[in-house]
DNA sequence: AATCATTGCTTTGTATACGAAAAAGAGATT
DNA sequence: AATCTCTTTTTCGTATACAAAGCAATGATT
């Protein structure tokens, strides 16, 4: 592996756990040193960072952590509807119906044995994503969800679903994926935008609330989501 | 200008007008002594234009312009669908009417005066494009759009179009402009999936015929669009 | 006392040197 | 004659050295 990966990696990390919060300043000396490679392959970590949309440039000198405020996060819920529904209707038409049937049934059970800790609903999740892409055979709309998918998991720290949350999130998966194994494209559509609408509304109304809301104010907008 | 943009712009004009053939070798040292720049920043610039998806890794070990073959066409087109259509309609929502209705009468005038060369007709659409990204205030679907119209530009170039269909073109972006303006999200959606149907429709036809098509088949599809 | 200028220090951008790995070519052996 | 192996050469990945550009701090001048 080389070093350039390990330091994007480390860097992409941490900056989705949150242990590099917004508006952290990524001096090259600084963090080539902490991870142990030297400025070289950390430029361009940084720089797939970048592009990426994670850091931003806030002055020609200095790079950040980009932040993550509610203007960002339904600009980024708008992009989502955009390629999921899209991708759920190409699913439908083109993707194999045995496996998103299967899908369908583990989100059924994943709401019973729920006590399993959301990490593994969230793998579940993972799962649908990826036989989503590959029944898409799309690498233009895949790389664009991938992009989406990587600020979607900041988004998802800031704002803790609660467990109601969760099970109704189960059964709007499994109705597109059941939808999708049925054939019915427009079905497999219409229940991704109510998916995405009601994901959207449950981050925000826990942003509200004061227990999960991002401490500092926004600064630093996120941008260049390439 | 730093050393990597002017690399990064000198290969991506030469990528796009077809001077660097697909499947071209992008070897570091050939192209940094070339291009007057050290290893560092060429190598920065090739990093920016994997991951516009541009030149792709055929093997570890060499770089090379990736491909455009009929798939990468209906993929694109598929991605460019989904964020159009979207586009339109959040523009229709909220953009500034006049100026969609100034953009409709400059289509309008456009089909009168073709002989000024489609130089100025692409110039009219990049206006539309831009005050289309101005309109939706949206920089992760603006980012996704940037890199489509990224891609477009070869696609156009595999496939010079013909006087009538730019003439159809206008009209429809014509008619997309106008629906923006009279705040019809609808329409201008719908006004949209017409166009890149047409689009497509006369690009895989053209090439489909002798003059235009792409010489060599396709060996390294594109890739990595992020 | 406040402001401007100059100097020095920090940080980035670029060039180059070094090491490792892979590919190509030549030679020997079967 | 073909193939396998060893050697050589090329190319990439990384580290480091150098230069240029900002920013800050300090001192002098008004």
């Amino acid at each position: 592996m080389r070093a350039s990966d390990r330091a994007y990696a480390a860097l992409l990390e941490e900056i989705q756990s949150g242990v590099l919060a917004p508006g952290t300043v990524l001096a090259e000396v600084e963090q080539s040193t902490r991870l142990g490679v030297s400025r070289t392959p950390l430029r361009e970590a940084l720089s797939r960072l970048a592009t990426d949309g994670l850091v931003v440039q806030q002055s020609p000198r200095v790079t950040v952590v980009s932040d993550v405020d509610t203007s960002d996060i339904r600009e980024l819920f708008e992009l989502r509807r955009a390629l999921e529904e899209t991708a759920a209707r190409l699913a439908a038409q083109r993707g194999d119906a045995a496996v998103f049937a299967e899908l369908a049934r583990a989100f059924s059970q994943s709401t019973l044995t729920r006590g399993d800790g959301l990490d593994a609903y969230y793998s579940l999740i993972a799962q649908f994503d990826a036989q989503l892409d590959a029944a898409v055979v799309n690498d233009y709309l895949t790389s664009a969800l991938r992009n989406v998918r990587t600020h979607l998991v900041r988004v998802r720290r800031l704002a803790r679903d609660n467990p109601e949350r969760l099970a109704a999130s189960a059964a709007e998966h499994r109705l597109i994926a059941s939808a999708i194994a049925a054939r019915d494209a427009d079905l497999a559509a219409h229940a991704t935008h109510v998916h995405l609408h009601n994901a959207l509304s449950s981050i925000l109304t826990a942003l509200d609330s004061p227990s999960g809301g991002s401490p500092g104010a926004a600064s630093q907008s996120i941008q260049g989501a390439a």
